[in-house]
DNA sequence: CAGAACATGTAACCGGTTACATGATTTT
DNA sequence: AAAATCATGTAACCGGTTACATGTTCTG
């Protein structure tokens, strides 16, 4: 379900955009959140069609196949925007690796640990410089400044607990 | 492999356990970063004893089954944790509403980011509260306590953002 | 004209979810 | 004695990943 939500916020975002497109998006911006291959994404964009969620307002060159949100893709959107079903499921790797790290003996758990650390700064750093070339919306938006302020503000949240905990358990070791 | 890694994990830090005591734990603490079901982890419990990572340790009332962590199960586990993998595959759908919601027009974004802002606000509050019940260690760890303190430090990042953007997209409409 | 980038698709496989199924022990 | 909780399992299905497969247009 949520493939298919992704694809229509992206639709209705970014306005009319080919499969192509949108799998560009998904290995960027949007990776932090929710990941997809063009694999999975041609597919369900084709389902989309069916469902009159999308149409085909245009083919291309090279066999482009530009697809539109329609107002009952819309409506879709809306109405899961609106539903707060609070179920999060996350499934986050790097957050499983975050949880078990503390666990290791302070010996091998604090290298790892501010390994991370420099790893979320340089994330962090990079995001940053990407908000720069963007500035923040002056009008109602439609772009991706917000869920950037959002990604910059999670990855130094992990960022400053990596390093604390590391500093918090090479102080126990003394 | 992920939930493999998990199930070690769990092993490692909180010691033999049955698949329904660990079935418990994916659902509560663990559950912010990886899910599982007992559907899944009862037979992952199974082929870690085929590949000698854990054995079976006691038979307990009911058909309890108690598991036990290998030394092979260990390095495998901290092998696992020292390759720091940069692949940070995350599906969180949260975090797709996040991403999604400041494309609404702002008469309807504004209600629903502040919806989520009291939303993680209480999350924060219940974490924190978890969080009197058990001190920060003075031990090195073996407990939950850091985990803890990520995922309050994580929410409260959502909270300060969706609050801070439902104003500023406000601002806008003045 | 060769190689890179554009562009879309399919198929096999794996991991995860939902639902089904069963039985033992404890609590009320 | 009934209900709740403990405890483990299986099977069908669905969503997602990897790999395979194909053709077009642009750039150097």
């Amino acid at each position: 379900m949520s493939l298919r939500i992704a694809l229509l916020g992206m639709l209705a975002a970014g306005g009319p955009s080919s499969g192509y497109d949108l799998a560009k998006q998904f290995e960027g911006s949007l990776s932090h959140v929710w990941a997809a291959r063009h694999s999975q994404i041609y597919p369900e964009l084709n389902k989309l069609e069916v469902d009159e969620l999308a149409t085909v307002t245009d083919d291309g060159a090279r066999g482009r196949k530009v697809y539109t949100i329609t107002d009952a893709g819309r409506s879709a959107l809306d109405s899961w925007l609106r539903t707060t079903e609070a179920r999060q499921r996350v499934r986050s790797e790097s957050g499983l690796r975050m949880f078990l790290l503390p666990l290791l003996p302070p010996g091998e758990a604090v290298p790892l640990l501010r390994q991370e650390a420099a790893l979320y700064a340089a994330q962090v750093a990079e995001l940053e410089a990407e908000r720069e070339r963007h500035s923040p919306p002056t009008k109602p938006g439609r772009n991706g400044w917000y869920a950037l302020d959002l990604g910059i503000r999670q990855m130094t949240a992990i960022r400053d607990w990596a390093s604390e905990t590391a500093d918090h358990l090479e102080g126990l070791g003394k």
